[in-house]
DNA sequence: TTGCAGTCAATATC
DNA sequence: GATATTGACTGCAA
């Protein structure tokens, strides 16, 4: 619909917003045959021309303000630069040296002094840096990940926390200077990268300029040039707020208040972030656990239960599904890349862990529905015996173990014979669809019921048995692994392969217990049988 | 309308 | 001070 009305109806580019020029761009991009016939997979011939026609048109990344090309050669402890070369291929190169390439021109580079002029950077700071804010580097960056082959996103966090630690670089100043992200974000996408097939093209932004960071051999003397910079203009800030007295504003954040006016109005409408309490959000958990797609009536008693906004429960249950779905991500990875070689697991293996352990876990039903409870002792005192060590030993055990289909549960047997529904695709779709109207059966009064008192744990015990690994990632996996390595050289494959184990298959079939549970129930009813996967 | 992806930004933790 | 967590928000797609 927006082709056709773009096609018959263009408006006229002094008309256009940045966003409403792209798809011009694009459009010419496409007619000078630099987009490749299809623009996406690109196989072939992709990148050469295209690239470099792409970033002409406006610098790819924003870290290209630091022009360094002047700086020495302190390389030596630029522990990244040395791989990236064997991997590379010449399409890589290219990439890489588009990278490099807009920097020069951009600032300063003139006499190889970083501009910073002056602190008033500071106020600014994002300016020079990159923040793709901006349309015109978004653009470009956009185009570089269209044409992009399938990147490892597990690989390349890696490197990158390796190269980041390695150099006592920040997470804030590698956000918020080559990815154009806060430090939370970049925490988040280190620690838990999604694999390539499962991002949109935004989503993998990140993954390239991580990428063409990595290729960069100048990258750590960049950002150590920032990170010099930043300090430097951060002490002249000090400094000459403190000698103007004490007037300043206090340190309030990077802001840039261009004039005074400002800064002072905003604090008040600034409303207080919501903290669950625990018990919050073990009913919550428990909820989940009965039901991952709450009807709205159930949002609603749930919140009037628990005292929340409806608001506060509906995001709660579209963090936590989006969260759990991303640490089976990872746990997949990791499975995969177990599998194959101890060593991989290093870093986002313990941030994995440790992190979502308590959400993951939970995500079995079996923690978080004990634990909560009213008592938190008399809940653990129980736990000991049982859920509590499932969750512990069952990884060990179950990892050595074949494949869980075996396990335990009849549903397995069920379920592995079934179409299977990926992860979240059949919720979504058809999910929802059988609850509103039967859900009579359970949910609502076992969800309503649940949180407060609850427990009798009808969900928790039966869910999260099965074992049914949807596709996932698994297919995706399969679909094309190599393009990316070839080009990027990146070691370890993207997805994974093996991921036969456990822990994960629990966690999957948890999630995906309320689902089958839902469709067989709708299913035995006699609900048109349409529910395909 | 609903769900999701991607983020931000306030807090918690380390 | 850096990193991790998490409630909320935005934009998009079905």
């Amino acid at each position: 619909g927006s082709v056709s009305d773009m096609l018959s109806r263009p408006k006229p580019w002094s008309k256009l917003t940045q966003k409403g020029r792209e798809p011009f761009i694009r459009m010419q991009l496409w007619l000078n045959g630099e987009l490749g016939q299809g623009v996406l997979p690109v196989q072939g011939q992709q990148q050469g021309p295209v690239l470099h026609s792409v970033t002409s048109l406006q610098d790819p990344l924003p870290q290209g303000c630091v022009s360094s090309e002047s700086t020495p050669k302190t390389s030596a402890s630029c522990s990244p630069a040395p791989e990236s070369p064997m991997s590379s291929s010449e399409s890589v190169k290219s990439l890489t040296e588009l990278v490099q390439q807009p920097c020069p021109p951009i600032d300063t580079s003139k006499d190889g002094k970083p501009p910073e002029p002056s602190d008033p950077p500071a106020p600014d700071s994002q300016p020079a840096t990159p923040l793709p804010l901006s349309g015109h580097s978004a653009l470009s960056i956009q185009e570089l990940v269209a044409m992009s082959p399938e990147l490892d996103t597990y690989g390349i966090t890696k490197r990158v926390k390796e190269v980041l630690t390695d150099n006592n670089l920040g997470q804030r100043l590698f956000g918020e200077t080559i990815l154009g992200l806060t430090q939370g974000s970049v925490s988040d996408l280190l620690a838990r990268p999604k694999p390539w097939h499962k991002l949109s093209l935004k989503g993998r932004e990140p993954f390239v300029r991580m990428q063409l960071w990595l290729n960069d051999p100048n990258n750590v003397e960049k950002l150590m040039d920032m990170k010099r910079m930043e300090k430097k203009a951060y002490m002249k800030r000090r400094h000459s707020s403190v000698s103007d007295s004490q007037p300043c504003e206090p340190p309030s954040v990077g802001t840039d208040y261009s004039q005074g006016a400002s800064p002072q109005p905003q604090h008040q409408l600034k409303k207080p972030r919501v903290v669950l309490a625990p018990e919050e959000k073990e009913a919550l958990k428990r909820a989940y656990q009965q039901k991952p797609y709450p009807s709205p009536k159930t949002i609603e008693d749930l919140a009037t239960q628990l005292n929340l906004k409806t608001s506060t429960v509906i995001n709660w249950f579209h963090n936590y599904r989006s969260r759990i779905r991303r640490e089976l991500f990872i746990e997949e990875i990791q499975a995969g890349s177990q599998g194959q070689a101890g060593a991989s697991d290093s870093p986002s293996a313990r941030s994995g862990r440790a992190a979502p352990s308590s959400e993951g876990d939970s995500c079995d039903g079996v923690e978080a529905s004990v634990e909560a409870t009213d008592g938190p002792g008399a809940a653990d005192a129980e736990e000991p015996g049982g859920p509590a060590q499932r969750e512990e030993a069952p990884r060990p055990a179950e990892k050595a173990e074949p494949p869980p289909s075996g396990t335990p549960g009849p549903d397995d047997a069920d379920e592995e014979g079934r179409p299977r529904p990926p992860p979240e695709g059949p919720t979504d779709g058809p999910g929802p669809l059988p609850n509103p109207a039967a859900p009579a059966a359970g949910e609502d009064a076992a969800t309503s019921a649940a949180p407060p008192g609850e427990g009798p744990g009808a969900a928790r015990d039966g869910a999260p048995r099965s074992s049914a690994l949807p596709s996932t990632s698994a297919p995706a996996a399969a679909r094309r692994p190599s393009s990316l390595q070839s080009l990027f050289g990146l070691p370890e494959a993207a997805g994974a392969r093996d991921s036969r184990d456990n822990p994960l298959r629990k966690k999957k079939a948890a999630n995906l217990n309320s689902i089958i549970h839902r469709l067989e129930k709708a299913a035995s009813r006699e609900e048109p049988i349409e529910w395909e996967f």
